[in-house]
DNA sequence: TCACCAAGTGAGAAGCGTTCTCACTTGGTG
DNA sequence: CACCAAGTGAGAACGCTTCTCACTTGGTGA
């Protein structure tokens, strides 16, 4: 399910990460450890990451590299967990939503089929939608198939 | 709207929002006035609520009394407002969501006419799907009909 | 009606995620 | 190479939320 956030065979780049912000040779690291996270993570298990692969970059730095490619739309939160911000790596530039898998804790972008269904139900009512967020919860692929034996 | 969250002309009970928990006179105070809340609101916001209907209630209490009404499915989290949670009276008992105006800031529920079409989509690509949220950002009925004639 | 006790309360301290400050460093441009 | 806006690290500060503790209250059984 890689090809869900990494159809380049190179991956994003870092400044496709970071928009059209400074990249610095700690952000350059935060960004190739962030397109490494195969789940949702929390600031500071990003900080751990982040520290194991380059010691010395700070909590400050990685929380500001956060807010860089929040605005660069690289990144999303998409939960909390124990009270921290959860966040996803977001490369697909269409339209889709989060499948937090519940078994692996892995989030996987899914197309979205469903804007105009969402927009007409509620306009219906008499709103006027002009976007929406969808989180999914369930089993991925790879879970679903390991739940079949076990 | 007010049908949407009030149905029962005399609105959900204190009992119904928390719950099996006890319900105190602090707990009345508290359910009235997030019965009588008409958007979505933080627990510093009910507090400055809360203490204008019954002064000397204190924050501790309030916050305890948000996670019993959460614990019952009273009111959930609907997003966040400068770093504070965003709270909504949840009181439709069936399967709906929530349209966040952003003109008036209501949190209005929604019906949910995607179940199937949302579960569809997601196993199309090979995973489960057990539950899902969904926000709707936009312009409430009443919001619409104001930006007409403006 | 009374006694008992689990559950709830108020006040404030503590915890903790996140942001800010400040002096220093670095990347990019001319 | 010089310049300077942008980024960095360390730690303090901030603010939301939870916890602690002594006290009160609601509900149950006798």
């Amino acid at each position: 399910m890689d090809a869900d956030h990494q159809r380049d065979p190179n991956g994003p780049t870092p400044s496709t990460l970071y928009g059209t912000a400074r990249v610095s040779v700690q952000r350059a690291v935060i960004a190739r450890v962030v397109r490494e996270m195969r789940t949702a993570f929390t600031a500071e298990e990003l900080h751990l990451a982040v520290a194991d692969a380059s010691p010395g970059i700070g909590l400050a730095t990685v929380y500001r590299a956060i807010s860089a490619m929040q605005e660069a739309g690289a990144v999303m939160t998409v939960g909390d967990r124990d009270g921290s911000a959860l966040l996803a790596l977001c490369v697909r530039n269409d339209h889709h939503h989060h499948l937090v898998c519940t078994r692996c804790g892995r989030v996987l972008g899914v197309e979205c089929p469903l804007g105009d269904a969402v927009s007409s139900a509620a306009t219906r009512e008499g709103h006027l939608i002009t976007s929406h967020e969808v989180v999914l919860y369930g089993l991925c692929v790879d879970c679903r198939e390991g739940t079949r034996g076990a």
